[in-house]
DNA sequence: GTCTATAAAGAGATAGAC
DNA sequence: GTCTATCTCTTTATAGAC
């Protein structure tokens, strides 16, 4: 274990290599990112990048860890307030776009990069994502038993599709874009949330959903 | 410009190092396949490969165009129906959904390996899939002009919101899941139309929304 | 902790016979 | 249209000096 110096502004220099990897592993995926490249951007010859990290691989591991660990506490500040299930859940929404979006290079490499992890690892990512999923997945439950959210569709299927609209956004999300994190995420938790309130807007045909 | 010839199943050689090559693509990323490995899945040499495409990346951008003919196509034959707009879009998200994960191999590549193809290529990918999403604004806009949909929100938002929850699913559908592109697609299309439909649920805080 | 130099393996692509 | 053999370049990773 080795003591991490740390630069001027206060950063490790491996904090700063985890970053500058995920840049370029959202940028040009992880297999078209080389070594050589990474060191580069964080000014250092390759050679000292393996002084840091023993393999390509730890960069993303580690990155995925960060990005995980960082989005399970700002849910669990969200969890753990007062307030309606449907309204946990909103900012839950809230928070999660904004994580996501802020933090867009660790979270794209986490989101699309985990295949080009070794299966151990992979793994153990994949079981911490789960963790956070099945917090979803609760809380989505128990707005369904509280009567605030439909109940024709299972819990598991609604968080598939709340999750699917808000991850897509990291691939064409621009920090000098139209909408902020913030925006984006009232904007989709308005539009989830209207979508699978338990006050349906008046169209019979589809109360029943035939799933 | 050489004669196809085919084998006995009627399928060019050609077509099928595309099929093998978004298999590949899809389950490893364009960088990480290599050509000796889409040769070898495809039952022949590395050479002969090369007697087929001249690049690497052709297999992606004719995996591309292909993927994109054939969505379009599908959506040619829902804009033509009648019916309202709100109905046409609901026929277009089931389409959509239908065809992306019924042909998943090549629409995850087209998805999301675009980065990989040369700057030419992958501008007029870019430019063929702006001309789909410029007809799905359109008939968001027709919805919302003809009151069906809310106009609280820009097309163009509201798209991309729609684009994101039905894309997104390509990561972890599985053919032999829980729920077959039919059901996702009715899923889906129920959620977003409900929650972007113009008679909202009785929530007052929500009806104008602040983007 | 950083460097120069290099090893060892794997990549895309081609030559030329059949 | 397919093959064997090979070229050339790039890759990840290490050796060892400072």
């Amino acid at each position: 274990m080795t003591t991490r110096s740390r630069n001027e502004s206060g950063e490790s220099t491996r904090s700063r290599l985890i970053a500058v990897a995920a840049e370029l592993f959202r940028a040009k995926g992880f297999a078209a990112t080389t070594t050589r490249e990474i060191a580069s951007v964080a000014g250092i010859q390759k050679a000292t990048l393996y002084h840091h990290i023993r393999r390509k691989e730890d960069l993303l591991y580690e990155l995925c860890v960060d990005a995980l660990d960082h989005i399970s506490a700002a849910a669990d500040g969200v969890l753990s307030r007062e307030g309606s299930a449907v309204e946990r859940l909103r900012a839950l929404i809230e928070v999660h776009v904004a994580t996501i979006l802020g933090e867009r290079d660790q979270h794209a490499a986490m989101l699309t990069e985990l295949r080009s992890l070794p299966p151990d690892a992979r793994a153990e990512i994949v079981t911490r994502r789960k963790g956070y999923e099945r917090r979803i997945d609760e809380l989505i439950s128990a707005a369904q038993e509280a009567g605030e959210l439909r109940g024709d569709f299972e819990a598991k299927d609604l968080r598939l599709a709340l999750l699917n609209m808000l991850n897509w956004a990291i691939f064409w999300f621009r920090p000098d874009g139209e909408h902020s994190p913030e925006e984006l995420g009232k904007l989709y938790a308005e539009v989830f949330l209207a979508g699978t309130s338990r006050a349906l807007p008046e169209r019979p045909s589809s109360q029943q959903a035939a799933l």
